[in-house]
DNA sequence: CTAGCAAAATTGTTCGACAATACTGTTCGA
DNA sequence: TCGAACAGTATTGTCGAACAATTTTGCTAG
């Protein structure tokens, strides 16, 4: 899965490979929700300060992944129902704001080839029968449509909104079948944008979501 | 980016008295945009350890108040007009969001009152001539209609944009009869909540912060 | 006046220390 | 036996000093 792989850059601190590091177990589920991430364990394990990881803990933080309770530490999030649902509202609202985005600016030759290029995946014939496949093309097709919409601070928010999603385990043990219309789905939307039908996209895009979120609730 | 905790931690810890401070530094434009923040002053002025810093710093870097560039160390961000623009789509959607889950709530009469409560200031007669208190009042219409969605992400996410247009300085220098507009649209909006009409609270809402969004350009 | 170099400043990170708080297991009295 | 007080341990919150690496500044020579 290309979320979790980090490119390890030459002038990496040492606060983002341990934030890296941790933000992988935390999707991996290495690091369950409600356990306590005890800093002496972890010290060890990464090799850094207490005071490097504190910082790479306060990082999470304020990504949401964690909680930091005073005097308790640090505690994997646990995400309520409530949570899940209210982070999907919201979702919905920014990709479905993300593909009208990308819609309007299909005008423009050289972003409709971007688009075209990047999510040429979607239109190959095959089953999606493994899991992990799916995910990276539904991953890449929402990633295109950030891309063409160009407003970066609409990107990084919902990036992050895709790693809470993942920490949900939505998504997660789909069947044959609902892949299959997610793919479908997915042809739907790219067809709006590229007629440059905003109004269309948003809310096909929006349909979408809610009807990845009815699955995840089942 | 901290959309999830929306718990206020009460006990006050050292970290957080000083992103605390900072934040309000940084609003109230002590520290002005691309000043470097030197460690070593700032432990001074708060009587802190570098590491306490250092943590505040991560803090504010991932709430995207400052940046933290490698050797060079925190940098007030600044804010480019096109950072503007792209943040105020993205409000529009989510205080449109907002304006639509109120609306959907007033049949409890309950939410109701509590909400015809907390924007009683908007109804007052006499004109704004004093921006820092129009400027509290605003904020109050935004927060109440935020309790009213009952959604805590939301009023999470939301606070941290709340941040970032001031930062900006959106909503400076208004003049007086901008506020007086702006007052209207609140009225209408409200209206529109109360009456329980979603689609004309979304609608309204997202045409004000357009507006809003006019007024700071010019 | 500029290039280049040395000195100073600043950051990134580590280590060890200490108090404050939370957790755990044990003992003691009813 | 049960539960409460207690003491010991684990863990966190914060500090201060230290050091190398890097950047910035100031000075000098050409």
């Amino acid at each position: 899965m290309n979320f979790l792989n980090s490119s390890r850059r030459r002038s990496e601190s040492a606060v983002d490979r341990v934030a890296d590091a941790l933000r992988t177990g935390l999707m991996t589920r290495r690091f369950a929700p409600g356990q306590r991430l005890i800093e002496a364990d972890l010290t060890e394990e990464f090799q850094v300060s207490r005071g490097t990881l504190r910082q790479a803990f306060s990082r999470l933080e304020s990504d949401g992944l964690i909680d930091i309770v005073p005097n308790r530490g640090a505690i994997v999030r646990q995400m309520s129902q409530r949570d899940v649902l209210e982070l999907f509202q919201i979702r919905s609202e920014l990709e479905g704001l993300a593909a009208r985005l990308a819609a309007s600016r299909m005008s423009d030759p050289a972003v409709k080839a971007r688009f075209k290029a990047d999510i040429a995946a979607i239109w190959e014939e095959q089953p999606r029968v493994d899991g992990g496949r799916y995910l990276d093309e539904n991953s890449g097709f929402h990633q295109a449509i950030l891309v063409a919409a160009d407003n970066q601070q609409l990107a990084s928010i919902c990036g992050q909104f895709h790693l809470h999603m993942i920490m949900g385990q939505v998504g997660r043990a789909l069947g044959g079948e609902a892949m299959a219309r997610s793919v479908e789905e997915h042809r739907h939307i790219a067809d709006a944008i590229l007629e440059c039908d905003p109004d269309r996209a948003d809310r096909l895009m929006r349909e979408h979501l809610l009807r990845a979120l009815q699955l995840s609730q089942a």
